[in-house]
RNA sequence: GGUCCCAUCGUCUAGAGGCCUAGGACAUCACCCUCUCAAGGUGGAGGCACGGGUUCGAAUCCCGUUGGGACUACCA
């Protein structure tokens, strides 16, 4: 249960079933791992867990790749990257299993389990009236090669399975500290099923040691599997990694964090227009923090100042306010292209046809105002269609203004040029002083002609960008 | 039931015995700025779960209680 001697490189993986688009909680454990595997300049390995092949399909396991590259969570070894110890999707090793599994029961750490499952559950409760701690109690480990032929020759199935050592297991874990488990916490337990194929807790300990992985980051659900995975490592010859197991991320009614409590998936917060700069560096924050002050870190700064030392051990609550709060700060970060080029899709998806020259120029005077990237069409709707239909509190505006007040500001912008946003506004400026109206009475009406809606960026930059043929046109009809 | 993990503002956190009349951020409230909406600025309210110890001194250490969570599978 020692971990990786000291000094070796640094090797992290992270292992997701390919159940479609990744949970953010297991996106914060591909990171920590990740950041951590950066940090100390090691390998990042990418295995795939579709041991239950059944329910997995291609779409699924390219989502999950989809995913992590959308995040620029790049790994050195796994699928499509390759690697020296491949292959990096378990399906595919299964013949390793089997040979390991074999090789435990040469050496007598392993042995073939006839218990039925009606025999077992009978002795579980039996165990729990005695106020035992219930798990299997060790009958088949004693067989004699009669009583096994005998089984065999009643049709009896069996299992693998591990025979637990019974000694004190004491876990150094990186996030919670020393865990230890008493002696007879620990029973054994099955490592392949009776149809042949591995279990989980097989499985993950061959892969970690074949692959020479040093450091395990992951979920603490899988804290009581350490001490398993660490005993069949060793079992096997092998060094154990050094674990550390990082709280769960609970929904905002403090339970674990699933489907339940809406979209949780990568590919729900891209569609629903976050970007990844910021997904990424909420999901840093979620149970980590440099100094306690610090909000924004680029990936640079994340892989310099990480520390799985400094991971919080208890559990952290989703905030989407906190993260849409972070995706407006990278919005308004990002060069007028790079956005533009990010919300063509969310334009288009809402039927708007994008001129991207025009799209461009109009970023500086939405990006402080899109929390998300699906605010873009509202926001820039006016520039893409000429079907602006008023709404009801457009309406109201356009109706609430002075007689004839919208075709004389028609008429007061003709002259104007050259067509910018400054002389747009010293215009309507002049306009406003001698109709005797504040500049809320005098652009609201326009903005509402103009753009069919009470709410819209910066006048004056708006009709610049919409040109002086539309702006007139749509003056004069409203 | 048993074992294990966890417990600072509504939320994420700083805090590793005196620097804490507990700091920062999101959210919230007020004000400022202002052509709408945002963004930005200033300020306010808001927390050490509870009870015992240890200590000159505890958010920090120990024990207990309470409350969450995980595990206890031929799930992962």
């Amino acid at each position: 249960m020692m971990a990786a001697e000291a000094g070796a490189p640094v090797r992290c993986r992270f292992a997701p079933a390919p159940s479609g688009s990744l949970h953010v909680g297991n996106v914060r454990s591909a990171l920590f791992s990740w950041l951590w595997a950066r940090r100390n300049g090691g390998a990042f390995v990418l295995r795939v867990e579709d041991t239950d092949a059944s329910r997995v399909t291609q779409e699924a396991f390219q989502g999950v790749l989809a995913d992590l590259r959308w995040l620029g969570l790049d790994w050195d070894e796994g699928p499509e990257a390759g690697g020296p110890h491949g292959p990096y999707r378990q399906s595919e090793r299964l013949d390793i299993y089997a040979a390991k599994a074999a090789e435990l029961i040469g050496s007598g750490q392993a042995y073939r389990c006839y218990c039925t499952a009606e025999e077992l559950e009978e002795r579980n409760s039996a165990q729990m009236a005695r106020g035992e701690a219930p798990g299997y109690d060790g009958r088949c480990r004693t067989l004699t090669d009669a009583e096994r032929s005998a089984f065999e020759s009643a049709d009896r199935t069996h299992v693998i399975r591990f025979h637990m050592p019974e000694h004190e297991w004491v876990l150094q874990d990186l996030v919670k500290g020393e865990v230890r488990w008493a002696p007879d916490q620990l029973k054994d337990f099955v490592l392949v099923r009776s149809d042949g194929s591995p279990v989980f807790l097989l499985a993950v300990a061959v892969d970690d040691m074949l692959m020479e992985i040093t450091h395990v980051v992951r979920g603490d659900d899988l804290l009581t599997a350490a001490p398993r995975n660490i005993a069949v490592i060793e079992a096997l010859g092998g060094t154990a990694p050094t674990y550390a197991h990082v709280p769960q991320v609970l929904g905002p009614d403090r339970k674990p964090l699933s489907k339940r409590h809406g979209s949780t998936s990568v590919e729900a917060f891209r569609e629903q227009g976050y970007l990844p700069e910021a997904l990424i560096n909420y999901l840093a924050l979620l149970g980590w923090s440099a100094d306690g002050e610090t909000t924004f870190f680029s990936r640079d700064e994340l892989i310099e100042k990480f520390d799985l030392a400094r991971v919080s051990s208890n559990p952290a609550a989703f905030d989407t306010d906190k993260l849409t709060f972070m995706n407006n700060h990278y919005i308004q970060q990002l060069d007028p292209d790079d956005l533009a080029a990010r919300c063509v899709h969310f334009l288009t998806a809402s039927g708007l046809s994008v001129d991207p020259t025009l799209l461009t120029r109009a970023m500086p005077m939405v990006r402080e105002r899109m929390k998300t990237l699906t605010e873009a069409p509202e926001l820039l709707r006016f520039l893409f269609t000429d079907d602006i239909a008023p709404n009801d509190k457009a309406a109201g505006l356009i109706a609430k203004a002075p007689e004839g007040y919208l075709r004389r500001v028609a008429d007061a912008l003709v002259p104007v040029e050259p067509w910018s946003a400054e002389s747009i506004q010293g215009a309507l400026d002049a306009l406003a002083e001698e109709e005797g109206l504040n500049r809320t009475k005098a652009f609201q009406p326009v903005r509402a002609a103009v753009t069919g809606s009470n709410v819209s960026p910066p006048l004056p930059e708006s009709l610049e960008l919409l040109g002086k043929e539309r702006t007139l046109v749509r003056l004069r009809a409203a």
